[in-house]
DNA sequence: TGTTTAAAGATTGTATACAATTTCTATATA
DNA sequence: TATATAGAAATTGTATACAATCTTTAAACA
């Protein structure tokens, strides 16, 4: 059995913190805090505040703390369009190397992002979500594409805002679904033409409902 | 006057020896011998090693050490190609931005990268060639392809092989020159596509000759 | 009232001791 | 000779004390 290191532990709960808004954009964390509310030593959590920096999930101060970050709306588009690049290129390269064992695999994480939405799990959701995004690159094999492609991801996860109805929203109109089947199926019929127009046009359709949902005045 | 910390010298101690081959690829460091080395303890040591695992200069072996990364020929393959669409949309976004004070900067830093060869400062010519790779992406503004821009170049600058005869090869076979020059003028006239082909084929060439100079039956 | 200044407090930055884990080495055994 | 094994050594992982630096507070002053 390989035990976590603590380091590992700290990371792991602070980013999850982060994406469930139990700590929000602009918040202020202490080593110290952190260090009492997991009952570990600062060292560990040193190095978790230094990866989520990394990350760009938190801004590094010194002697003041490190702040959860707040995304201007210009990061926010500028991320989003260097996901359509990068994931644009993934299934490019991806797309002559796909086996119907993979599709296979595609068709099963798109019925498991129904079920999460089903079962209102909303983690759940995120983590296919994730997958279904990153599974191009990972097919395509280059490591430092699948790396960024996952920490874009990530780092978009954490400004998705969990909104009250979320899970009210009726099914048909959760867009993520029938986009992501858009995506594959263009990949299926080898067509990389309409992939990318069709990862291009469910980025942006995500960044669009960022926009209006986080708008103060909507 | 901000005095630099123990942790931030150590990185980049680190980095330019990998840089300079005084660390060879495969090579195993530990963070006591560095620690000496460096005559600090090992705390910021630990910090560096992180941050240059995030950027994959090294790997980090659980209580065995860090390891100089040893990247395969497909590595690099994947890096470059990575390059090519990066530095590619960097150079499309910007080139409607790009103001005759750009184009002068552009210049300007073309005549030191001549220079540096001249005087045979190695280390400047990596860094002139740095900024020269990087400079659409500034004027695009995007940060997040910035950093990752940054970040691969640097790494491929770790796998450049210093030969002996460098310096001996006339200048007019030295290709970065003339093919960043083609870069830069398909810039100036605002042809995207002209601009998205000198960097691919700029990026090509640096690959194959690192190939060739790689290569053991060569 | 507003501004400067000094001292106190808070926080990160670093060194170091020790614990946990793994690797290495030498010995015993077949 | 090859393999298993136990103990020593090496190395990272963590806790903690203290130093350095920055921020805040409050008092003094204009």
């Amino acid at each position: 059995m390989n035990k976590k290191k603590n380091e590992a532990i700290a990371y792991e709960k602070i980013k999850r913190a982060i994406m469930l808004k139990r700590l929000v954009p602009g918040q202020r964390v202490t080593e110290d805090w952190v260090s009492n509310e997991l009952e570990m030593s600062r060292t560990p959590i040193r190095a978790a505040f230094t990866k989520l920096e990394n990350e760009g999930l938190i801004e590094l101060v010194p002697h003041r703390g490190a702040f959860v970050c707040s995304p201007s709306d210009k990061e926010l588009e500028d991320v989003f369009n260097l996901r359509i690049v990068l994931e644009s290129y993934a299934a490019e390269s991806a797309i002559h190397q796909m086996t119907d064992e993979h599709f296979k695999e595609l068709d099963e994480l798109l019925k498991e992002e129904v079920k999460a939405y089903e079962d209102k799990d909303y983690e759940e959701f995120l983590r296919i979500n994730s997958h279904i995004h990153a599974y191009p690159a990972k097919v395509a094999g280059n490591k430092f594409l699948l790396q960024e492609v996952e920490r874009l991801n990530q780092w978009a996860d954490c400004y998705l805002i969990l909104r009250d109805n979320f899970y009210t929203t009726p099914m048909d109109q959760v867009l993520s679904v029938p986009e992501h089947r858009e995506v594959v199926k263009a990949l299926k019929k080898r067509d990389a033409a309409a992939a990318k127009k069709a990862i291009e046009s469910h980025m942006l359709s995500t960044l669009n409902d960022l926009a209006e949902r986080t708008s103060i005045f909507n």
